[in-house]
DNA sequence: TTGCTTGTCTAGCGATGCTAGGATCGAGTC
DNA sequence: GACTCGATCCTAGCATCGCTAGACAAGCAA
């Protein structure tokens, strides 16, 4: 038994250094630059062994999308429960989420920008994509207002907050006014 | 010198063919289809000619990007145009711009998630891109508010804007709540 | 030690973007 | 009207991609 254990064990390890090598290519040189031959070789197995972890190349783009979402809760949520009064926390929120955005690129490349074969707002969504969605609500809900439903107005702010991440990393909006930008979205969004 | 000009013609042509094929080959099947094969068969030409015309597939979303923004400034000001008041006028703008986002979604990812080669908010971007934005400009400037910089402002509704587009086609966010989505961020972010 | 399962690797498939070099065609000259 | 020569286009090929089949080796149970 305790064999089968110690297999199981440096399977998953094996797994975790997958995943973990993938992004740090990713955040290095791109995702173009994560091909199954390069991914491979840093982790100093052939190919076919990347195939009986993951289905594809796609799925591995899904497990880093994961474990991102993860890592984008617990920044959310450890910069809102720092703040006091529910404006603050919107607007720290904001700026947490740009800047996880604008340090990890890769990974929100692999959470929103790329198929990695998730299923999105539907009953069969993954805990952590979901549990992202709910660190969102906590502090967007307190300022939705009277009338509108929290989900529908997480739903705008969260669309907001995203354009302004892709359009600033695709050079389409100049980054200096950043800040500014996120001031004039919470003041207009938020109630109170 | 009438030859000349009539291999010029049919070169202008063959060029429009290219970008209009593609166009028509992404919408059809989505990007990952346009091989540089498949374009070179549908135009009825050899692969090499694609690149007498373009420095490779880039470019040529590139051109389809350019094609798009066109139609897409034309297509927000035919809507406001026909509106009468700044806030009908935002409200139109925005239902406008989603619905061209929705309608040719392999255009508009040319325009904004993919690398078509192209410079943005930059002295040498492409004057259909800047004129994309002028348009929006017209009639977001309106509703800035006081004292915030309309340039500021219209990148931050068209933030949003993109935000829900790419979100909702990507599967992110549900489809059915567009309307109300449209409705709130028009209420909050619009001054008056 | 022997036999078998489990795991890993080598080698290869079809497809991709892109390019070199040869063939062909047509315009201009005698 | 035949010929030259340059522009134009195609065939064939390169390196690389994601993915897989089948050979091989390592480690377990008997």
């Amino acid at each position: 038994m305790s064999v089968q254990e110690r297999k199981e064990r440096e399977r998953a390890g094996r797994e975790r250094l997958i995943v973990a090598t993938a992004r740090e290519l990713a955040e290095q040189q791109g995702w173009d630059a994560v091909t199954t031959r390069r991914l491979a070789e840093r982790i100093e197995y052939s190919q076919p062994v990347l195939y009986s972890h993951f289905r594809g190349k796609r799925e591995i783009i899904g497990a880093v999308a994961l474990e991102g979402a993860a890592e984008m809760a617990a920044a959310v949520r450890a910069a809102t429960s720092a703040a006091d009064g529910p404006r603050t926390r919107v607007t720290v929120l904001a700026r947490a989420y740009l800047d996880f955005a604008a340090r990890n690129p890769a990974v929100y490349d692999a959470m929103f920008q790329l198929d990695g074969g998730l299923a999105f707002a539907d009953e069969d969504t993954p805990e952590p994509l979901k549990d992202g969605f709910a660190a969102l609500l906590e502090s967007l809900g307190e300022v939705a207002g009277d009338g509108v439903h929290p989900g529908l107005f997480t739903e705008v702010f969260w669309a907001a907050l995203h354009g302004l991440a892709t359009l600033t990393r695709a050079r389409r909006l100049p980054p200096e006014d950043t800040e500014r930008r996120v001031e004039l979205l919470v003041d207009r969004l938020a109630m109170i």
